[in-house]
DNA sequence: GATTTTTTGATTTACGTACATCAAAATTGG
DNA sequence: CCAATTTTGATGTACGTAAATCAAAAAATC
């Protein structure tokens, strides 16, 4: 049987209301008494009952989210796996509030992080926008006591506690090898098609895939990166254009979202073409273009499991309990057509 | 605010006793008032506070994990996890006893099943051995109201609860697919490497490879299998062997354990071929030979997954509630050197 | 040594549920 | 209609912790 607080007292040869005083950092105990009750709860080995506790303490975990107001699959997954989170909170004990920013701007970050800490949340998860500013918003917040985790695309250099993504290089690195041994010794060039150089997961995606196609594969040419800023109306221009113009384009990477437009592209432009198509994020078009085989691989990033971790980490930060570092690890997806969910 | 059964009695008009005797099935209720108390239970949205429930019972999940004795780096790893989740147990409030069976022997793994019963685990959790005894064994302590999930290998057709493993058959067509990808149109021979085809996940993962080779890549010809029984040295010795008799092997697949000695093998055969490779299970060897290019891919099942998923579900059953399907789909990972972990 | 201040103990209530007991009420059988 | 039986209510204790109150004891101050 575990250890209980009267087993501490007792050990400790103090009152329960002593041991209840030092567990919970109360005012009004001697330095000598403390360490009395804190050699106890070593000794025995006592850990807190978190679910007794929580239930003593009527305790709720105030969550929020502050996701970027971008209108695609991606997002709109993410937003589900939220909602399906809200609809467990009461199990859960949580109390989950969303909140939308403009996307890409910081400034609009930066003030819904300001004015987060009036109504005191237990945790924080964003989307984080790569900027000095949002940066220095988070670790304020950290240093005021705020569980914060970035969530999708993190904020390197930050104070936050944990990030709930996937490594977006590796990510890139892995596109590359991918691509580089499908296509095998065949010249040719390369499409890249991102959502914008301004999100840093983009940014690193391509980071990966360049280094590794340089070192790799340099029989593979990569041409100028496509910006279609998340939007399948864009992208789908951009990939068209660049299709008539670069007959030896062999190989696509598409590297951010709005496959939509891509995928209309290919089909368009690309019949009598043997190209090597390699994208992110597992979407009903992305899926349906993987076995119609106008898409080779997709790398994906399961919005549930993001979400679900956010949750755990933050809960297990406002605690002061430790996580299972291997469960939180987000794992990036390799979708051939074979190993579909 | 989620109502509680003090909710209930009054929303039903019946003390809190006879809410007590509803809610735990206990005799003495009137077929009508017991339809009022359920009624409001329904309306109200009720749901048991599962933490102060078994705060109030003391409950404990006694779980029994049955395992093979094998000795081979995968179930190592499998052991190891458990003995993690054992380290969780006090806060998880699980008591994991395991249970070791010889390998391969249908008789034993009965005979361990029918003694179960008797200590009234709350779940169970077996590695299966694919026998028409082990699914009848299996069955009736379904039909005796005990969960079950099977872990890494599974029974199908059995009334097995869940199976907390990956879908073998998907990581065959996957290999196939990732090998004739690989090795584009050059024509040659596949040497197979499996542990032995009397198990399930071997005979599963065979079947899928085979499946889309014919299909998809029928310029290349699959080898009779060779059957390394997991062990390295029997491995090592069919496998080279296989390498000097044919001149022609341009592939290599390994879905079994006992990587070791497939290593060994390719490193002293093969330095001068170009071959591509692909094994299961991710362990300091394979990661090593995955880092130098003696492996092109990993497919690997994460064991502590499988191991905290089957816990989860187990207690979920054990308590009648639901489990989240999402978060308990074993993923099948596939490592290249960009995204190794 | 008396007084103030700080520290500690004892005790109670609460969280939401489980479970047991005993009495009261309602229902059934004869 | 009475007795036997079933059903229901009222009440208390428990689980492990939180949080509060008030009294008692100890320490610090003068």
């Amino acid at each position: 049987m575990r250890p209980t607080v009267h087993d501490i007292a007792a050990a400790a040869g103090v009152s329960l209301a002593t041991v209840d005083r030092v567990l919970n950092q109360r005012p009004g105990v001697r330095h000598v008494t403390r360490e009395k009750v804190e050699t106890a709860i070593r000794e025995l080995g006592y850990v807190r009952d978190v679910a007794a506790a929580n239930l003593a303490k009527g305790r709720t975990y105030p969550l929020v989210f502050i996701l970027p107001a971008s209108d695609n699959s991606f997002m709109h997954g993410l937003n589900a796996e939220i909602r399906e989170a809200v609809l467990r909170s009461s199990a859960e004990r949580t109390n989950i509030r969303t909140i939308e920013v403009p996307a890409f701007d910081p400034a609009a970050l930066v003030s819904v992080l300001e004015e987060l800490s009036r109504d005191k949340p237990c945790g924080i998860a964003l989307v984080a926008t790569d900027a000095p500013d949002v940066r220095a918003a988070v670790d304020r917040l950290v240093r005021g006591r705020f569980p914060i985790v970035t969530l999708v695309s993190d904020l390197t250099g930050s104070l936050r506690h944990h990030y709930a993504g996937v490594d977006n290089i590796a990510a890139g690195r892995t596109a590359a090898r991918l691509l580089g041994r499908f296509l095998g010794p065949r010249k040719g060039e390369i499409a890249v098609l991102a959502g914008s150089m301004l999100v840093r997961d983009h940014r690193e995606r391509l980071e990966g895939f360049s280094t590794v196609m340089a070192e790799e594969f340099p029989h593979l040419a990569i041409l100028p990166v496509l910006e279609g800023r998340d939007d399948p109306e864009v992208a789908h221009m951009l990939v068209a254009d660049a299709l008539s113009r670069h007959a030896s384009i062999i190989g696509v990477y598409s590297l951010g979202a709005g496959n939509r437009g891509l995928i209309r592209a290919l089909k368009e432009k690309a019949v009598d073409r043997v190209l090597t198509v390699i994208a992110h994020e597992l979407t009903a078009h992305t899926r349906a273009a993987l076995i119609d085989n106008t898409i080779d691989a997709i790398l994906n990033q399961d919005a549930g499991h993001e979400v679900r971790s956010a949750i755990r980490v933050l809960k297990a930060k406002a605690d002061g309990i430790a996580v299972i570092e291997a469960q939180e690890r987000i794992r990036l997806d390799i979708f051939l057509k074979d190993n579909l969910p």
